[in-house]
DNA sequence: TTGAAAGCGGTACCAC
DNA sequence: GTGGTACCGCTTTCAA
């Protein structure tokens, strides 16, 4: 099953395997094609060991994030940093952040094709501007993995993410359970336009029916991940509804949501359901005044996209069109839990993470 | 960095640096030092490509887990699996299993020390009769890591867990939020002696405190992991207390409890909490009478637990004492997303559940 | 006790 | 187009 013994069995050196199974130039096709179905029945896998011992050939994984939230995209790195240490030193993966999601994403993902990288992971903050940058890539044969958030109708590889229609229903069934009395509770958003965010609404609204319709959508509210809307609408929102029992709030822009309600007095007649974890959101979750939040598991997400890529790059092996990860609910009593796993200082402000080989 | 470097700088062979960094016999203790000085000077790191390829020498792992239930270890083997195959083929991953937790664990343990295994993963049954096995396996330097339950006291390597008192907390904090009314709720497990079943409860007491004990534990039940016995208790407990709220079963034996539950017409007013997932859970889950299950990450733990087991072994390097995972909790909305990563047959009909503790 | 040298399974280069 | 071969870093054997 090595190089040699396919050479052996068809009478040619191992140069001319090697040059066979890796498709170089200056070889008869007709020998290739012998080579390529001996290798075949022979069942040759090549020795990674002896290949990398040999070539000092490394693959090269461009990991391009935002900065902001820290705690989040951290989190991410960090699953990916993990998940390529056994792969070292033949793998090595370059770390480029941005500031904001879809703030410089296009320029930092140009410059890495630009400069030979053999793979990507991003997070598209805004895929059509990313798209003739990931088609592009994809001509040249440099394979695209989208976390948390995807790219459709591109070329990408494939995209982890927590299925938003489950984040929906997981956030819609403990809302639910937390207010067996019904009533009314408000859904708070980026953009219904956005798939995943009305993906989401869709799975919330199918675990209320689920229980008779007992626990009713008050409101849906879109803000447009600014905080001052946020503020401003769920001001709006709770003054309209003074009975409202429940919120959640779908993005990661709950903070003003909980300020409104807060100012209003409201916290201890809300259930509050809120999306992932930061620094600022952990101490209303040690109150109380938060009842859960949605994590969408940054670190499995990392780890995910970087097997399914080093996959792709060694084997060619093609992964699902898309990846999931389970949403899990994060509540006072796993949340230090939680804390300890991630990245080292969870709740300072983390400093410029820069580009960090692995 | 490499062992020529070392062997250049000191004017002497490879070969005998070699030796000296693997302590082998027939060198000079003088020359040994120095070289392994220098080794630490110039910061040498074997490359474990070239190890493999030259000496094709195979690490080989021992896991010994319990057949039932078969979908918590299946789980667990899956994960140890997927975390093996990055290192292959250095690392071969050898699955011994045993009818029940217990069960012949130790005949295997011995088995599997004498044909000269490198390291074990185990589960142990009864922590007490394994310990003099341990005990042998570190003296001729064999480490042990303990999954899902630790042998405390003794010399395994590390534990891998979901920590017991949180998880008791989850479930604690889970039913507090259902029961926003307050009441009664019952705690069912195994044996309070037990270290683990011991600390849920603590955890889940917390829980309730918190909200200052609007919830109060209307009993605590020892059910010895037997099935009769927690039918018998759990139907005494429940005409006992008429007005009971909600049922948190902290170990594996809810089947029992839920069909007393049934058979009193009490399902529809109580919140149930169970342990972990198994083919006999599901349909309760989906039907609502478990409002959540507190699942423990089996596939979690055998990553944990194989990773750090490996790490020793190639690098030395000692993990902490204690491994945790995070507890989450599995509900009908999420349910279908860990039952599709899960080893294929999930639903399938498990033959006897059998005793297993948690 | 130590040194020299032969590979492990590939890759890459040079000569034909 | 193809064959031959040196060599990647380490382990292991054999000779000194």
């Amino acid at each position: 099953m090595g190089i040699k013994d396919i050479a052996r069995a068809l009478g040619v050196s191992t140069g001319t395997v090697d040059r066979a199974l890796h498709a170089k130039p200056g070889i008869n096709p007709m020998t290739r094609t012998r080579v390529l179905r001996m290798a075949e029945s022979l069942g040759y896998r090549p020795n990674l060991a002896a290949r990398h011992l040999k070539s000092r050939k490394v693959l090269r994984i461009t990991v391009n994030l935002p900065r902001e939230i820290a705690l989040f995209w951290d989190s991410l790195r960090e699953g990916i940093r993990e998940a390529a240490t056994p792969f070292a030193p033949a793998l090595e993966v370059e770390f480029a952040s941005y500031p904001r999601l879809g703030e410089g994403d296009v320029a930092a993902f140009e410059r890495a094709l630009a400069s030979g990288t053999n793979g990507f992971i991003v997070a598209p903050g805004d895929p059509v501007a990313l798209r003739p940058h990931i088609r592009t890539a994809a001509q040249r044969g440099v394979p695209v993995v989208c976390v948390v958030t995807d790219a459709p109708d591109t070329q990408r590889l494939t995209s982890v993410s927590a299925d938003p229609y489950t984040v929906g229903a997981v956030a819609g069934e403990f809302l639910t359970r937390c207010l067996p009395g019904g009533g009314e509770v408000g859904f708070f958003t980026g953009w219904l336009a956005t798939q995943d965010h009305a993906d989401k609404l869709r799975g919330f609204e199918q675990s209320l029916a689920h229980d008779g319709h007992k626990l009713r959508v008050a409101g849906v509210v879109e803000a447009h991940d600014d905080e001052r809307e946020g503020h401003r609408r769920a001001l709006a929102l709770l003054e309209a509804h003074p009975d409202l029992k429940g919120i959640y709030v779908s993005t990661v822009n709950s903070l003003p949501v909980l300020r409104a309600a807060e100012e209003l007095g409201r916290l201890s007649t809300l259930t509050i359901v809120t999306t992932d974890l930061f620094p600022d959101l952990v101490g209303w979750i040690r109150r109380g005044a938060v009842a859960a939040t949605v994590y969408q598991r940054p670190i499995s997400q990392g780890r995910l996209a970087l097997q399914a890529l080093y996959q792709f790059l060694v084997d060619g092996t093609c992964p699902p069109p898309k990846l999931h990860v389970v949403p899990i609910l994060v509540m006072r009593s796993n949340l230090e839990l939680f804390l300890e796993r991630l990245p080292a200082d969870a709740e300072a402000p983390a400093g410029e993470p820069g580009v960090v080989r692995t």
